[in-house]
DNA sequence: ATGGCGTCTCACAGACGA
């Protein structure tokens, strides 16, 4: 089995893209954030129409999350117990979607951005993914056999190497100490990330910037990730990132990540061409 | 050089993204 994680940014302007990813990759399960559509607007024939089952939470043009799966797609959950809201009045966001597929419960998730440090959203992104961590801790001492995966956009660079360089990040969200202490936290609790073993950087990237050229210029940030719970975890075989998918027009400008269970076969590793 | 690029909407400007 495999399972991917994909920050679309939009699912309507990706539609295309996204069935000939499908095509290419042949994943089990999809994860997809930033579907950035409302619940009928959101492209569904695409996965119908190869073979996948699919659940989409969108309330707006912002956030929304969706997961298609061929092997199964149960107990779809919208959003986690204590996930906070944003704004005034609080409003919880399109942000967490649920469901078992193929006996493995995968969280798809677009953690909050943090806009600034000194912004609510910053002080918001932390609250979420506490609640994220406190949700998960508590599953777990339910069931330490649980096979959960929370796969996403975290919206955070866990290492000085997940970006191209830190200086470009001083003062800024994503990189804080606060965001890390919260991202390793989850990990403590029992979810290990596990791609980074699969795809050692430095120089390895999830997302790339549109603008300046940051592509070419390999400019990115490792900020997509997949959490294993320990039963999950001692299952996967392999992983990988897409980067190949970043390329060209009309691609988003996050590259899908994958992990293979059980021995399936994961897509080449994205490595630097060169080093300095 | 607050540019740059892409996507969205009660669109032709502003919000959001990271």
């Amino acid at each position: 089995m495999r399972i991917a994680t994909w920050n679309v940014n939009s699912s309507r302007a990706r539609a295309e893209r996204i069935g000939d990813w499908l095509d290419r990759s042949d994943v089990d399960v999809l994860a997809m954030q930033e579907t950035k559509a409302r619940d009928h607007q959101f492209p569904e024939s695409v996965f119908t129409d190869r073979g996948y089952e699919v659940a989409h939470h969108g309330l707006s043009q912002w956030n929304g999350v969706a997961i298609a799966s061929r092997v199964g797609l149960e107990d779809v959950r919208i959003g986690f117990p204590g996930q906070p809201g944003f704004g005034e009045p609080e409003e919880r966001e399109a942000r967490a979607i649920a469901a078992t597929c193929g006996g493995v419960q995968v969280w798809s998730l677009y953690v909050p951005n943090g806009r600034e440090v000194d912004h609510p959203h910053y002080a918001y992104k932390l609250r979420w993914l506490e609640a994220l961590r406190e949700g998960g801790a508590a599953r777990l001492a339910e069931d330490p056999e649980a096979q959960i995966a929370y796969v996403g956009d975290f919206n955070i660079a866990p290492q000085d190497d997940d970006v191209w360089d830190m200086a470009a990040f001083e003062g800024l969200t994503h990189v804080t100490e606060p965001e890390r202490a919260a991202f390793a936290k989850l990990v403590d609790a029992g979810f290990a990330e596990v791609v980074r073993e699969y795809t050692p950087g430095p120089g390895v990237y999830t997302y790339w910037d549109y603008k300046g050229l940051a592509f070419p210029k390999r400019k990115g940030m490792r900020i997509d990730f997949v959490l294993a719970s320990p039963a999950l975890r001692a299952r996967v075989t392999g992983a990988s990132i897409d980067r190949e998918e970043r390329k060209g027009k009309g691609a988003s400008d996050h590259a899908p990540v994958i992990v293979a269970l059980d021995g399936a076969d994961s897509q080449p590793v994205d490595r630097p061409q060169s080093k300095k």
